[in-house]
RNA sequence: GCCCCCGUAGCUCAGUGGAUAGAGCAUCCCCCUCCUAAGGGGAGGGUCACACGUUCGAUUCGUGUCGGGGGCGCCA
């Protein structure tokens, strides 16, 4: 049990006497101000209403009816009727010794009994590499997840593969024209096709493996294709250019089907497999693995798309309208019905992720999360409708939205376009910035808010970065544990009596609430309040170590400290562990 | 026009229905004969955008105003 457990159980027992029913309205916070005691409580103020008592009174006799007890220093009344509560040194060092016991489990909890949570992130388009968006959601994702197992709930963490529909074939067509290219078949290539260099690799593999077998005539594939509109037009933003562009592609599309035949699989499969291993390899370089890829095809494969959309359309939820069919997304709070399946017959991809959210509810998750970029947010309030109107329980998904990051390089913008292809991938700045700065700095942020992410700082290997702050301060625990020799498991009978510093207490309070942030950070999926706990963490290290030598002459004095500075470096290395930075012995 | 995020120290940002609102950077002063100075101590710096409301109590919750950023396809 811990300190604020014990005083929470003291507290209801003597409220039990005065208000009996009210003990379940106790909560204990820690107070800023050191002179408030280590835990107070507002209950007096909180029942002074429905009791039609004075405050400070009501809390006398509160503190008069407190149980006796071994942690417990003294009770204060304050202010309007705060109940101030101080321990005994002994009641914090405890915490050192059950740091030691639990190791890396130290800060886990059964706060989450368990619940069945999916976690679904990245889920990017295998259509190019990763970029520094994805690198966010990733990071966030794969955090949350670990804090949410953590705190005790069974984790699934799943990426959505969107390997059906026309992106994938905009790539495919990209990759067969790149083939093209290279045996001087010269199809101008569209504007909205793939332009990265990564698709005139794999048209360099294809054609090395397989040369000119895929080799078409020129006038054969532009065959009934709708012409291409002048670039400068849908560059400026000119509407109907934008659509005849899109014709143009979808013609060139269809031609390579017609053409390939039996061989645009082909095609098609090598670009997923390629982009889809490219992408996870990225991600696992950056400590971020999923215990399920999930993949829209087989949505489509085993009829479960069609099946979604029949069923709304069986309880009326669907209408014909300009040949396409629409749901009624209005009846449940959307602004706009929306189209399930268009006029030419094709799902769109509303309607496989209504589908792939049906499925979510079947594999019987308590709670289902998406990681969203924050620009899907319209996005929410349909997919919501659509699990009402499919009668599943539309709180038990929640969305996190994920904002952007801005790149900022020597004060100025890094300036990104996905349409020219000029931006900057999760790799590179991987390799620029270290995957620990990067996992770090990407959870800085509440996810909900735009990040400014400072590469010069990221990189810099110096205090000012809190990425080398927070590792140097494991590092030196190492450092110290190194020179004194011993194993740190004989710390098991240190007399903890002996830290009574006001740096020991105040690193043993920090230890103390590690398992709190935990629970908080899962309960607001917020992972960004590791991030700080960590700071300060680390910050009282130092502070302790500037302040006091550990390795004294007197043993039993030095093996406390020992004790303690070891039990820091293991909540350094837990929390640190949930956000996916490595815990380095030596700097 | 509609929707989302934000407005807290010079800058970047935490924070909370509670008491005297914090950190880092920047500025100024100071600390290695010492377990890693990639560190530490101290000083200055605030109308928590504004107004009204709910409350014993609001920076926190609600409404409105102003200001900044982003998003709004039979795209995914």
């Amino acid at each position: 049990m811990t300190p604020k457990e014990h005083l929470t159980s003291l507290l209801k027992l003597a409220v039990a006497n005065i208000a009996p029913g009210q003990e379940d309205t106790i909560e204990l916070e820690r107070p800023k101000a050191a002179g408030h005691g280590d835990f107070s409580c507002n209950v007096a103020m909180r029942l002074a209403k429905t009791l039609k008592k004075n405050p400070r009174e009501l809390a006398q006799a509160i503190v008069a009816d407190l149980p006796a007890s071994q942690l417990l220093e003294k009770a204060e009344i304050a202010g309007a009727g705060f109940i101030n509560l101080f321990l005994k040194p002994a009641a914090w060092a405890q915490v050192v010794h059950t740091i030691r016991t639990q190791g890396g489990t130290y800060g886990h909890s059964d706060a989450g009994h368990g619940q069945k949570v999916q976690v679904e992130f990245v889920s990017a388009n295998p259509t190019g590499p990763l970029h520094v968006g994805h690198g966010r959601g990733a990071a966030y994702g794969a955090s949350l997840a670990n804090v949410l197992e953590a705190a005790g709930h069974a984790v699934t963490r799943e990426y959505y593969v969107n390997d059906a529909g026309r992106q994938m074939d905009i790539l495919a067509l990209s990759t067969w024209l790149r083939y093209l290219e290279q045996h001087g078949i010269l199809v101008p290539f569209p504007t909205n096709a793939y332009q990265g260099d990564y698709v005139r690799e794999m048209a360099r593999a294809i054609a090395d493996e397989h040369g000119d077998r895929y080799v078409h005539e020129p006038w054969r594939i532009l065959d009934g294709v709708p012409l291409r509109p002048d670039d400068e037009l849908v560059a400026g933003g000119d509407a109907e250019a934008k659509m005849q562009n899109e014709a143009h592609l979808d013609g060139l599309i269809a031609a390579s089907k017609r053409l390939l035949g039996a061989e645009y699989p082909y095609f098609h499969g090598f670009a997923l497999n390629e982009q889809l291993s490219d992408c996870r390899e990225d991600l696992i370089e950056f400590g971020v693995e999923f215990n399920e890829w999930f993949s829209e095809k087989s949505l489509f494969d085993t009829g479960k798309v069609a099946s979604a959309v029949d069923t709304l359309k069986k309880n009326g939820h669907l209408y014909e309208q300009d040949g396409a069919l629409w749901f009624k997304a209005t009846a449940f709070g959307d602004e706009k019905d929306r189209v399930v399946q268009r006029a030419n017959g094709e799902y769109t991809y509303f309607a496989s992720d209504i589908a792939y959210h049906a499925n979510k509810f079947e594999r019987g998750f308590d709670r289902i999360i998406d990681v969203w970029g924050a620009d899907h947010h319209g996005y929410i309030p349909r997919v919501k409708a659509a699990l009402i109107a499919l009668e599943l329980d539309p709180e038990k998904l929640t969305v996190a939205l994920v904002q952007f990051a801005v790149l900022y390089r020597g004060g100025q913008k890094v300036q990104m376009s996905t349409r020219s292809g000029s931006f900057v991938t999760l790799r590179e700045l991987r390799s620029e910035v270290g995957n620990d700065a990067a996992r770090f700095y990407y959870v800085l942020r509440k996810s909900d808010q735009h990040l400014d992410f400072d590469l010069d700082l990221a990189k810099s290997q110096s205090s000012d970065n809190p990425v080398y702050y927070i590792q140097y301060a494991h590092a030196r625990v190492c450092s110290v544990l190194a020179e004194w020799g011993g194993n740190v498991s004989g710390l098991e009978h240190a007399a903890l009596d002996k830290l009574t510093s006001a740096y020991e207490l105040t690193l043993m309070k920090r230890l103390l609430e590690y398992p709190e942030i935990v629970v908080a950070s899962a309960r607001e999926l917020s992972p960004h309040l590791i991030a700080y706990y960590l700071k300060d963490l680390a910050g009282d290290l130092h502070t302790y170590y500037n302040a006091e030598k550990f390795l004294v002459e007197d043993e039993a004095l030095k093996l406390a400290r020992l004790a303690l500075v070891a039990a820091t470096r293991q909540v350094l290395a837990n929390g640190l562990s949930l956000l996916g930075v490595q815990a380095p012995e030596k700097m």
